[in-house]
DNA sequence: TTGAGGGTAGAATATCTATTCCATTTATTG
DNA sequence: CAATAAATGGAATAGATATTCTACCCTCAA
């Protein structure tokens, strides 16, 4: 066995079995091929599933896995199902790397080591927005906008700085805008004058604020139309909205850059100026 | 109940558990956040392994697909495992839709080309962030705040979000922060009390507002060490200033995303942080 | 306090899993 | 052709799996 690693990615793993091939007998070249055509079927299958669909016996599987170095067909598949894990989290290289200069705890604690930690995250954060929203939650919230005589913004605590954000550009953009800010007593107060014929911005990640989390089901109460960004389905802004912004994978308070959402509330207002026209 | 059927989508299983959440009991909803936050896990994981990672018992993990409307968690799987597999062979209708979307974000008026729009536009402000700050500046900002005692923080217009965000993550690490915000009266009211004990960071881009490059000079007067963002050494607020941060080709406050100075001020605050252990 | 109902955790279980073993077949070599 | 080695397929097995079952524990109401 020439290279028996522990862990290997797929791609070298592809490579090994290519060049392995001519010199497997017949039975695991057949079982080869299959592999290297059907990976998901052998990500999530089980080995009889496997050996099945390819027209072997399972224990030809297991001498195959055993063949290319593995200790087994377990040990195979794991290779094969971080293909998968890979697809599905774009920023997989990112992390890796964030998790080696973690591990340099020297060079970690360096400001410049920070914010080239800080300008990754936020570059991992933006790929993963513009895959995550579609198109027809955007249109939603531009036709709910543009329909709006006023605009009321909630967002508090962490989220304050995106409120704020989006409350500038809309300004600027001639609209009428509430910011919820709750200075000077209730906010409730603050909201007491909307109506179905305004529109309601919340924003809120974990921790919810706990006066986001009262307010918004009053206001969805009264049948003010509410675009909600929030990082789960679960979170207490999400019940009642008309359009739900999801933004996955918001790390803890302390590494949250707010990139994406700030990115995300200027796209919605531009978009919906330029959609007014 | 409802009935989800064995050919269910994971966006319908996802909104399925969103709304099912509130009417399940404790450990069910733990089970249902835990599983909304980790699909990965789910997909590829024993019933043994999820309860460990969730922190309850694997019978509970069974008991939580069945109130899903599954069979057993075997059945649940299937659908966490459809996430894994479309995401490494995206359909052909996204990919079309997607580089469409792209083509048309030079004259795109539509709302998902305005985000990708801004998106592209927040990357290369990152790229150009990481570029063009110096280790230098950032070590001799990260001194400043360490050594100060109260941090005072002003950032009008356009620039306050960025300022009320890094007054969040100051106090969140326990620092004393005073936010001028211009609220109840004048702005210098809010600073009278700043010495040179005390740090103040200053952020303004065009266009400077008004109150910010009067107030500056004052401070600065005082003997108060001084952070400055801008993006341009022709700003008010860089005269006098012990370091500053310059962040070039900032566009036009309409386009301006806000994200450079936003991660930049937050790997100040974290970067200081982790120097003073 | 007492009683009832749903919720829970952990042990018990029947099923399924990957793997090993060995008799048989197939290929290779003198 | 004979002798030997390699490869194969299927049965046997030990271990892990999802699921079920039951005693216990809360909560709440009378």
């Amino acid at each position: 066995m020439n290279k028996p690693s522990g862990a290997m990615s797929y791609d070298e793993l592809r490579g090994a079995i290519a060049q392995k091939h001519r010199a497997l007998s017949g039975r695991l070249q057949q079982i080869a091929e299959f592999v290297l055509d059907h990976p998901t079927d052998v990500a999530l299958g089980t080995v009889a599933e496997v050996a099945e669909r390819s027209g072997v016996p399972p224990s030809a599987i297991v001498r195959f896995a055993h063949a290319i170095g593995f200790g087994g067909f377990t040990e195979m598949q794991q290779v094969f199902r971080s293909r998968l894990v890979a697809g599905v989290a774009p920023s997989y290289k990112a992390r890796l790397a964030r998790m080696k200069s973690e591990e340099k705890s020297v060079l970690g604690r360096k400001p410049a080591a920070v914010l080239s930690r800080f300008v990754s995250e936020a570059q991992s954060a933006l790929v993963t927005l513009s895959q995550s929203v579609h198109t027809r939650e955007l249109d939603a919230a531009t036709a709910i906008l543009m329909k709006a005589r006023d605009i009321y913004l909630l967002g508090l605590g962490g989220s304050f700085p995106v409120a704020t954000h989006l409350a500038y550009v809309l300004r600027k953009l001639g609209r009428r805008v509430v910011l919820l800010d709750g200075i000077g007593g209730s906010i409730h107060e603050q909201s007491h004058a909307a109506t179905p014929e305004d529109a309601l911005v919340a924003i809120s990640f974990r921790n919810y604020y706990p006066d986001t989390a009262r307010l918004f089901p009053e206001l969805v109460a009264r049948r003010v139309p509410a675009i909600s960004i929030t990082d789960s389905l679960l979170s207490p802004i999400v019940q009642g909205a008309s359009v739900v912004f999801e933004i996955q994978d918001m790390p803890e308070p302390a590494l949250r850059t707010l990139v994406a959402p700030m990115c995300l509330v200027q796209a919605l207002a531009i978009g919906m100026d330029l959609a007014a026209d």
